[in-house]
DNA sequence: TCATGGGTAA
DNA sequence: CGGTGGTACCCATGAG
């Protein structure tokens, strides 16, 4: 699919004049005979794919497109040989590939042609923008990158310890390869050692990466001249793979499946994506690239506003909008003890306006007060880019943001949860536009970094007007693009509404005990220095046991643990719990060398670490949730990060005791979901078995394990519900055979029996799983209950190991999405309760499928019940939802 | 400051 | 034949 939609784009699109694919072929390359450890990466080529071509020849051929091969060179070398053939003869090229393959080759003529991605639009590359991605200074050096980088991907090796980061800097600096081997004195250190032990390999890995461009080939442009497709030979093949979607994109409505019951082997199939080099004449080239707006070339006003006079003014204006845009300049990233420095607002496309504030809080207050009203309008929509932290930053000022809102950050995150949703990234794809960078303004990250309030009015002025005026016409763009891609409702209806109940989370904290965790601290050190010694005893050496590369030593050089031991990249034995596990029964060392790490751990990640987030004003943990970057839909928590509280052992569940209520009268409620993630699996794929376990009331793990071992439900022994459990789980994430065999500690054979036996018996998730991957391979994504989407690109990768990570995630998302979904609108509809009912408890952690509040005594009963309804009735499904809610004077007792 | 290895949660 | 569930966050080390 990936290949198909890709050609029916590039046709529509572009309407090229000329096109072909390239193809390899089994004859060897020059690489494959210079290079023995490439020979052996090109060599793995998985023969799935050859139950693919088939399919792909005859899509080719039904599109009358002709086919080019070359024995001994491979297609870049082609693509890129008759490319430039194709530039000087005036053509204008597209060559649809990976732009890191082609980034040397861009030039005037030549782009690289980028599908579009379902709600981004078609991108074609040129000179600035391979120039911006890899910030160098020469398209050619995109090979010097990955000659010290190299290339995972294609097994290219690059110089070890460089990686992305540093290869760009030494490129900036020296411009290639030869030149920082050369100049290899000027570096220091460890690089210094590097650049030198392994220059050899970086001139290798640079030849590797480079594209040849004396093929021996010829460029017949007659030959490559667009013809019409040729419906006799594609309507089967559709049919034949039940493209229904793309048999009417190229046939028009009427086209339609002949014959559902011949799709043996799509489920197999694999569309890989070859290069595809497409031409045509520069003077029918629709649209030149377009040079980056910024600033300066273009037109824009915006209105410092520093009398009170033009101040209220604006308010007054703003009082009759719909929709307006604002945005707050600070001193800090963290809303709870930044000071506001100014605030933008912008409500049409190139103008803005912008306040500042005065170093005085209460001066400033007094400022900010002036737009009180029209920021608390409940019916006027307000605008902006992470709304969360504004939100955050005005309550502090006294100003509760209220109305329907729309955050440019999160709508983004909707239309394409996989990439990046920060402002300057949004503008440059959608705007074509360049801001101002923070940098320009306050200096780059560090010690000297300025403060927004040290630098002239003037310069915050364009910024801060920009920012606003952009977000503005961000809003302006992404708004269609939601309702395209069918997540508006869910915008407006739950995640922009979640913003004000995160924002109510963060703001309420965690009050934790610092007592507990330092008692708790002095008992670990003395545990840990106990054990330390222990280990250096049984070591016969003092080191430092938490690094992995002394460990190593001690354990494989000098305590010959195992003459096999595994290596990690950059050649230090790998040390992590699996390994060290297996190695428990040859010495004891290894046992205290593990608890010696957890307790670390603990202590250093946890009870260490919590009191110094304690906000001294008020006492309490605010963590901060960020509703934009896992791709599932969940949230994620940092600052602490309070969804990886330890749990699973003894000493861990230790730090849970030490969350607590907020005083003597109130207690914590812990409202936790129960199996979510099983119960939607079993809605989603209807599986009859799994529905009538839950509908029962069965203890599921106990239900299947009853049904893969062909027993009683009594007669289930607590080693067979384990099993059973580990499966259940492993589905949900589409775990092999092999990994099964893993966490349980069976025979891998004994692991795939279980796992057919489950398939038997719950065949309805089987069917599920599969149609969820066809889902994705016909559309390119995947959605959940609420629609919301993930983008699989890699779906129909020839890379069995990338293609499979996008199958497991055609499997999981939906239902790890949904589960978030769900929560999701539980919370909104709680906190909506809370308010309505005027009650003092409140909103304190969400933990992906657990809700925790902290409420007065007197509430707890009535609120229990509130929340146990909402969680339970978010979404009406086809299964019961169970919700478990605990009460406790902490954590661990509510839990 | 950056890369690496390791470990925690749902 | 080898590799074999995922995401997100945070810590210490080691070298700059």
């Amino acid at each position: 699919m990936g290949f198909t939609n890709t050609l029916l784009e590039l046709l529509k699109n572009q309407q090229p004049t000329h096109l072909a694919v390239v193809f390899d072929t089994d004859a060897p390359t020059s690489r494959h005979i210079e290079f023995e450890a490439y020979k052996a990466h090109r060599e793995k080529m998985p023969e799935d794919l050859a139950t693919a071509i088939p399919y792909i020849f005859r899509l080719i051929e039904g599109f009358n497109i002709p086919i080019i091969t070359q024995d001994g060179f491979e297609a870049d070398d082609i693509i890129g040989t008759l490319a430039k053939k194709a530039e000087k003869k005036g053509f204008t090229v597209y060559c649809m590939t990976p732009d890191k393959d082609f980034g040397q080759l861009v030039s005037e003529n030549i782009f690289i042609y980028k599908p579009a991605r379902m709600g981004n639009g078609a991108e074609t590359l040129g000179i600035p923008e391979i120039l911006a991605k890899w910030e160098i200074s020469d398209v050619s050096q995109v090979i010097d990158i990955l000659g010290l980088w190299g290339d995972a991907v294609d097994n290219i090796p690059g110089i070890p310890g460089i990686g992305e980061k540093t290869a760009k800097k030494l490129v900036q600096e020296f411009g290639s390869v030869e030149s920082i081997i050369e100049n290899s004195d000027k570096l220091k250190g460890k690089l210094k050692e590097n650049v030198e032990n392994f220059a050899e390999q970086g001139l290798i890995s640079k030849k590797l990466a480079t594209i040849l461009l004396d093929v021996p080939i010829e460029l017949d442009e007659k030959s490559l001249e667009r013809e019409d497709a040729n419906r006799d030979l594609l309507e089967p093949l559709f049919s034949e793979l039940e493209f229904r979607t793309l048999g009417k994109r190229v046939f028009g409505d009427d086209f339609s499946i002949t014959d559902a019951n011949g799709k043996t082997g799509a489920g197999q199939m694999d569309l890989f994506a070859p290069a595809t080099i497409a031409t045509a004449p520069a003077d029918a080239l629709p649209e030149p690239a377009i040079p980056t707006r910024h600033i300066h070339n273009t037109p824009h006003t915006y209105i410092l506003l520093d009398t009170m006079d033009a101040q209220q003014d604006l308010a007054k204006e703003l009082s009759h909008k719909k929709s307006f845009c604002f945005d707050t300049e600070t001193t800090s990233l963290d809303a709870l003890t930044a000071e506001i420095v100014g605030i933008s607002f912008a409500f049409e496309k190139g103008k803005a306006y912008y306040i500042p504030t005065t170093a005085d809080w209460e001066s400033a207050k007094a400022t900010a007060n002036i737009f009180k009203e029209v920021l608390e309008n409940p019916l006027i929509e307000k605008v902006g880019q992470n709304l969360k932290y504004d939100i955050l930053l005005l309550s502090r000022y006294g100003i509760k943001v209220q109305g329907p809102l729309f955050d440019t950050m999160i709508a983004h995150y909707l239309i394409d949860p996989d990439t990046r949703h920060n402002m300057d990234i949004l503008s440059q794809n959608y705007l074509g536009y360049s801001p101002v960078s923070i940098k320009e303004l306050i200096g780059p990250k560090g010690k000297n970094q300025l403060n927004m309030r040290d630098v002239e009015i003037e310069k915050v002025k364009e910024y801060a007007a920009e920012d606003a005026d952009i977000t503005w016409q961000l809003h302006e763009v992404l708004k269609p693009l939601l309702a395209d891609t069918k997540t508006l409702e869910l915008a407006q209806t739950v995640e922009f509404p979640l913003i004000y109940v995160l924002a109510e989370v963060e703001k309420n904290g965690v009050k934790v005990d610092v007592e507990t965790l330092r008692s708790f601290s002095n008992l670990l050190q003395a545990d840990i220095q106990r054990l330390e010694q222990t280990i250096y005893d049984k070591a016969g050496a003092q080191f430092n046991i938490a690094s992995p590369k002394q460990l190593g030593e001690i354990l494989f050089d000098k305590l010959q643990l195992d003459p096999k031991a595994k290596k990690t990249k950059t050649g230090q034995y790998k040390t992590g719990e699996d390994v060290l596990l297996t190695l428990a029964h040859k010495s004891d060392i290894v046992q205290d060398i593990l608890d010696f790490r957890q307790l670390q751990k603990l202590k250093s990640t946890y009870v260490d670490a919590l009191p110094g987030l304690i906000n001294p004003e008020t006492g309490f943990i605010h963590t901060s949730y960020n509703q934009a970057v896992a791709a599932t839909g969940r949230l994620s928590s940092t600052n602490p990060n309070l969804q990886n509280i330890p749990i699973r052992t003894e000493k861990g569940r230790e730090v849970r005791k030490a969350f607590i209520a907020r005083d003597a009268s109130h207690v914590l409620l812990s409202a936790d979901y129960s199996q979510i993630e099983l119960r939607l699996i079993a809605a989603l794929s209807e599986d009859q078995n799994m529905l009538e376990a839950f509908r029962a009331g069965h203890d599921i793990h106990r239900a299947t394990a009853a049904r893969v071992y062909g027993i009683g439900l009594d007669e289930v022994n607590a080693d067979q519900r384990r099993n059973a459990k580990a499966v259940n789980f492993g589905i949900i994430y589409g775990q092999s055979a092999f990994g099964l065999s893993q966490s349980l500690g069976i025979p891998r054979k004994e692991a795939g029996a279980m796992i057919d036996q489950y398939f038997t018996q719950y065949a309805g998730i089987r069917r599920y799983m599969s149609r969820a991957v066809e889902f994705a391979k016909e559309n390119g994504y995947v959605e959940t209950l609420l629609k919301r989407r993930r983008y699989l690109r890699d779906i129909n990768s020839a890379n069995m190991t990338v293609r499979g990570f996008a199958e497991r995630n055609a499997i999981n998302a939906p239902i790890q999405g949904s589960a978030a979904d769900l929560i999701k609108v539980a919370m909104i509809n709680i906190q909506q309760d809370i308010e309505r009912l005027g009650l003092q408890g409140k909103m304190i952690m969400q933990v992906h499928d657990e809700l925790v509040f902290d409420v007065p005594r007197s509430e707890a009963e009535q609120l229990s019940g509130i929340i146990r309804d909402r969680m339970q009735g978010a979404i009406a499904l086809e299964v019961p939802i169970e919700v478990e809610v605990g009460k406790g004077d902490n954590w661990l007792e509510a839990h």
